[in-house]
DNA sequence: CGGGATGGTCGAACCGGTTCGACAGGGGTG
DNA sequence: CACCCCTGTCGAACCGGTTCGACCATCCCG
C-alpha cells in the first residue's frame, strides 16, 4: 500500500496524493475527499523510511543513556518517561542509545546514519567528550545537565551547587555541626559527572561558610553500598548528627544502616538531599529533600530541542532549575545529650 | 558523503562500493581496500533512512510501553535497560512508544509507517486487543507476559500463579493464619492485568489450600497509597500477622504503615511478594520476596525477537520463568502472644 | 478583450541506498 | 579449441516518498 496505489486508486497523480496530504499545494475538495476516501478504505500511512529519505528529517530523537550503564537510578526513568511523552506530544519518536556500552558505535548509528534529527543527552560530565563532538560537528543536542562550558551549550540542569548548599543551610539552622556527604560512585566522580562535582562544591562551600566539620564520602548506586557508607560514617566520626545525600539509590541502604546502628531518625540523626519526590516518599520517615523535577526538566528538554530543531541557527538557550527543599521528616534539630549507643529496635 | 560519492573517488560504481560493503558478491583485494580508504578519509556511513528503504528492514525494534502512563515502576526501568543493551548486541536500535497516551496513533506509527521491523510488548494484560491486533497484522512481536491464550503468542513470561503461591506456602509454613494480599491498583486489574490476575489467583487458591484466612487489596502504585492500604489491612482485620504484595512502587508505604502501626518486622508481622531484588534489599529489613528477573526477561525477550525475525514463519516461542524466594529479612515465625498495640518507636 | 494572477494537476527528478541482469576476461574441462 | 563457469565490475531499476517546473483553466482587472 503505497502512494502509487493511492494515485492509482484515486484516478490521479502520486506528487496530488503528496500535496493533498501536505498541503502544501491547494487541492480541490473533490480530489481531496475522494483521496481521503481510498486511504481510509485501504489503511493507508506513508512509509517513514521514504519520508525520511526524501526530506531529510526522521521526526525521532535520541536519547542518550548514561555512560555509566552497569545500571539506573530511578531519576532516570523519571527523565526517560517524560522524554518519551513530551516527545510524542510534538510528535517525535525516541530512540534509546546505550551509550555506556560501546560510545562510538552508538554516536556514529545515531548520527553518521542519520537515525535521528537531534539528541538529547543525560548523565553530563564536566568535561564531556559526547558535548563537544556534538558541537563540533553542529548536531543539534540538548543536555539534561551542565559542561564546564555551559555558555557554549544547549541545556537544562539543576543547580546542584546552591541545591547542596541548601542542604548544608537546612542543617546548620537545626544545630547541626558534624555533617557527611554522600555522593555519587567514585568512578562517577573521577568521570568527572557534573551533579557529583557540583554537588561537592556547594556543600563544601557552604559548610565552610557555617564552619562546620564535614566529611565527604562516595558511595555505589545501591543499597548495599549505602549501608556500607553509613558504617564508615559513624565508625570516622560517631559523632556524626547528619547527613546530605546526591545518591538516591543508596538511600535505603543509608536508613538501613541508621537503624542498625540504633540511630533514630530524625531524633538522633538527619538526613537531606538531592532526590526525586517519588524515592522520597518511599522511605521511612519521608526525606527532607530539594526533589528533583525530573519530569519537568524532561519535558523542558524535549522543549528545547524542539525549538532548535525548527531554528537551526539560534543561539544556544538554557534552564537553570533549583527546587525548593521540600520539608518532610527525615531532619530535625540536634539533640541535647548524645546520641545512645543501641536501639531496642535493631535486627539480629 | 553518500555512496556516491565515495564510489566517485574510489573510481568505481555505486554498486561496487555496496558490493564491498555488504559482501553480498565478490569484491577484489584491491578495490576494497581502495574503497575502504576512501570510506575511512571520508568517515562515511551508509544513511539508515536509505538503507531501510531499500531492503525493507530498520534495524530498531519497538517497545511498547505500559498503557498505564501516568508514572513507572522500577521493575519497567529493569525491563527497558537490559532490552536496550541486548538490542544493541545484536545491532538493533530501539523505539520508545508509549501506548498509554493515544495507542492507535502511537501503533500506527510504529506499525503502519514501518517504522520498527518487531516490537516488544510490557504490562501485557489476559486480553490484549494490542496483541491481537499486532497477532492478526503477523507483525512480529513478543509479550513480556501472558495474555489469556498464550499458546499463539511469543512472550517470556513469569509464573505469577506459582509465585504467589510460594508466598503463601512460605507464610503458612511459618504459622500464619491471617495474611493479606496487596496486589497492584484497582484500575489495572480492571482493566485484566495478568500479572494482577495470576497472581491474584495463585495467591487465593494456595490460601485456600492451607485454609488461611485471607483478604485481598488494591492498591496505588505509590508510597502514600501503600500506607493507606496497610491501614485498611490492620483496621479490617488487626489479626493480621502477614502480607504478600505483587505491588512494588508501595513497598515502601507499606513498611511505613507497619512502623507507625507499631508493628514490627518480621517480629510482629511478616512482608513478602514478588519484587525484583534491586528493589528488595532498599528497605529494611530487607524484603523475602521471589525476585523478578527482569534483566533476564528483557534479554531473553529481545533474543526470541531476533529469532523471530530472523524467520518469520517459526512456530511461537516462550519461556515461563519462576524464581525461588529469596530469604532475605522480612519474614519469621507467627508470634505467640498477639501484637502490642504501639511501639516506642513511631514518629509523631 | 487581452494579460497576469491564481488554482489545480501532472510528470519527472531526486533522496541514498540495494540488487538484478549483463558482460568482460581468465581458467579449467572435455 | 570450444565451451562453460567463476570472478569482478557496471549500469539500470527499484524502494516510496517529496518537490520543482510546466501546463491548462478560470477569473479578475484595467
Amino acid at each position: 500500500m503505497n502512494i502509487g496505489e493511492i494515485a492509482k486508486r484515486a484516478g490521479v497523480s502520486r506528487s496530488t496524493v503528496s500535496y493533498a496530504l501536505s498541503g502544501k499545494r491547494p487541492v480541490s475538495n473533490d480530489t481531496r475527499e475522494k483521496i481521503q476516501r481510498v486511504i481510509d478504505d485501504l489503511g493507508y500511512r506513508p512509509n517513514a523510511s521514504a519520508r525520511a529519505l526524501a526530506n531529510g528529517r526522521t521526526r525521532t530523537i535520541g536519547l542518550v543513556f548514561p555512560p555509566a550503564g552497569d545500571h539506573y537510578t530511578g531519576m532516570q526513568l523519571d527523565f526517560i518517561g517524560s522524554v518519551v511523552e513530551a516527545a510524542a506530544a510534538y510528535d517525535y519518536d525516541v530512540l534509546l542509545s546505550p551509550s555506556g556500552v560501546d560510545r562510538d558505535r552508538s554516536f556514529q548509528r545515531l548520527l553518521g546514519e542519520r537515525r535521528v534529527d537531534g539528541a538529547i543527552l543525560m548523565e553530563i560530565r564536566l568535561q564531556d567528550d559526547r558535548v563537544d563532538h556534538l558541537l563540533a560537528a553542529h548536531f543539534p543536542a540538548v543536555c539534561i545537565g551542565r559542561t564546564a562550558q555551559p555558555e557554549r551549550d544547549w541545556w537544562v540542569g539543576l543547580d546542584h551547587t546552591v541545591l547542596a548548599a541548601a542542604c548544608v543551610h537546612h542543617l546548620a539552622d537545626l544545630g547541626h555541626r558534624r555533617v557527611a556527604f554522600v555522593n555519587r560512585p567514585e568512578r562517577l566522580l573521577r568521570a568527572g559527572y557534573e551533579s557529583a562535582h557540583r554537588g561537592l562544591d556547594g556543600f563544601t562551600k557552604a559548610a565552610a561558610e557555617r564552619g562546620l566539620t564535614v566529611r565527604t564520602y562516595t558511595c555505589g548506586d545501591d543499597a548495599p553500598s549505602g549501608q556500607a557508607c553509613l558504617e564508615r560514617i559513624l565508625h570516622d566520626d560517631p559523632a556524626t548528627t547528619a547527613l546530605v545525600t546526591l545518591n538516591e539509590a543508596a538511600l535505603g541502604g543509608l536508613y538501613r544502616g541508621l537503624a542498625h546502628a540504633g540511630r533514630h531518625v530524625p531524633r538522633d540523626f538527619s538526613v537531606t538531599g538531592v532526590v526525586a519526590a517519588r524515592w522520597a516518599e518511599t522511605v521511612t520517615p519521608q526525606l527532607t529533600a530539594a526533589d528533583v523535577p525530573a519530569a519537568q526538566m524532561g519535558r523542558l528538554a524535549v522543549e528545547l530541542l524542539v525549538e532548535r530543531l525548527d531554528q537551526p541557527d539560534a543561539p544556544p538557550r538554557h534552564q537553570l532549575l533549583a527546587p525548593p527543599i521540600s520539608l518532610r521528616a527525615s531532619t530535625g534539630p540536634v539533640g541535647t545529650v548524645a546520641p545512645v549507643s543501641a536501639g531496642s529496635d535493631v535486627n539480629a
